[in-house]
DNA sequence: TAATCGTGGCA
DNA sequence: TTGCCAAGATT
């Protein structure tokens, strides 16, 4: 059976989110806006970016803005965020349309932009311009699998879910209404058709829909098992001058946390650091005191736990390089596993 | 193709 | 506590 786009927009129209970046019924659609949500929303959920999409619209309202400003002032407003790859690709793309005048109206335009992948161009395609293109997230894949009882491991089978949606396209009604099809795809695989638990009772496509047949819904899509984490071991350096304030320095560009501040350390490898190995790694020489305490943060694919050692600023010491930042700023600009390292610290903590 | 790249919430 | 998961892109 061939699942009707009507009946999915007909669903749509009556239980569909809403969300700060969706444009009300009829109302115009801004790229930018758009664009910068669909960044936002890469693997994070729509929960943590809510609060964090409409401050960074506040700090910039435009994409002129955005090209505009600092890297500094960009990474301080997607601290916390992670993935910090999409910051330094949100504001160098910024950079490239502020630069051409204009921002590239199809799918193909956007794809050439630096953070702009097959998924996004397709996605800010459909929304904002509305093309006629099924962009392919995790929820699609879990709609297109279970729809068609598609048993085959992701992402192998990411090529033939991506031919199923893009047959959906097919149907009049939904080339009708390309980016409100895409959104009640998105709205579908959040509310109804959800990765545990379905409620395929309330769907839409319930009697197009073969793994339901098939009683195998809850079990597609099936993924190829994740390898175990390793856990990694770093110790950092807290340092205050004798104005209270935190030395700070910026990571390289590229790698992880690219970009971002963070408390100087030593690098993260297996084993544990035992003082004498970590002292050589501080700012400076110091009576360097071990704080009390363990912080652990968990990455994509490692464990890693600090230790933290606490020092003030030595009288007449040579400034170490680095910049001097007040703890609450330092709080709002660092990623959260440096926070992690900073809530060590008796009142060097602060709610981001 | 497979690894890298963050974070917070939830079962 | 641990593993899984979220509107993926890049190399």
């Amino acid at each position: 059976m061939i699942p009707s786009a009507t009946e999915l927009l007909a669903w749509y129209d009556r239980h569909r989110r809403v969300l700060p970046w969706r444009a009300g019924p009829g109302e115009a659609r801004d790229p930018y806006r758009v664009w910068l949500s669909e960044v936002m929303l890469q693997q994070t959920t729509v929960a943590a970016v809510a609060p964090r999409y409409a401050r960074f619209l506040a700090r910039f309202p435009t994409i002129e803005a955005l090209a505009a400003a600092d890297w500094a002032e960009v990474a301080e407003e997607w601290a916390g965020l992670g993935y910090y790859a999409r910051a330094r690709n949100l504001h160098a793309c910024a950079r490239a349309v502020a630069a051409a005048g204009r921002f590239p109206n199809d799918r193909e335009g956007l794809a050439a932009l630096p953070g702009i992948g097959p998924y996004t161009a397709s996605a800010v395609a459909a929304i904002a311009f509305d093309e006629a293109v099924v962009p392919v997230d995790g929820n699609v894949e879990r709609v297109t699998a279970r729809l068609r009882a598609v048993e085959d491991p992701l992402p192998g089978a990411k090529p033939r879910l991506t031919a199923i949606a893009a047959r959906f396209m097919e149907d009049p009604a939904a080339r009708a209404r390309p980016g409100d099809f895409a959104q009640a795809l998105f709205d579908l695989g959040a509310t109804i058709c959800t990765p545990r638990s379905p409620a395929c009772g309330l769907c839409p496509w319930r009697d197009a829909c073969d793994a339901r047949r098939a009683g195998i819904a809850e079990t597609l899509p099936r993924k190829a098992p994740r390898r175990a984490r390793p856990l990694r071991h770093g110790a950092h350096f807290l340092l205050r001058d004798a104005a209270g304030r935190l030395l700070l320095r910026r990571r390289p560009e590229k790698g992880l946390l690219g970009g971002m501040l963070e408390l100087p350390g030593t690098p993260w490898r297996d084993a544990p650091w035992p003082e004498a190995e970590a002292l050589p790694h501080a700012p400076l020489p110091a009576p360097w005191r071990l704080l009390p305490g363990i912080a652990r943060h968990g990455f994509t694919h490692f464990e890693l736990e600090m230790v933290l050692y606490a020092a003030a600023l030595p009288p007449r010491a040579v400034g170490p390089a680095g910049e001097w930042i007040a703890p609450a700023d330092a709080a709002r600009a660092l990623p959260s596993v440096m926070r992690r390292l900073l809530a060590l610290a008796p009142g060097e903590s602060a709610p981001r």
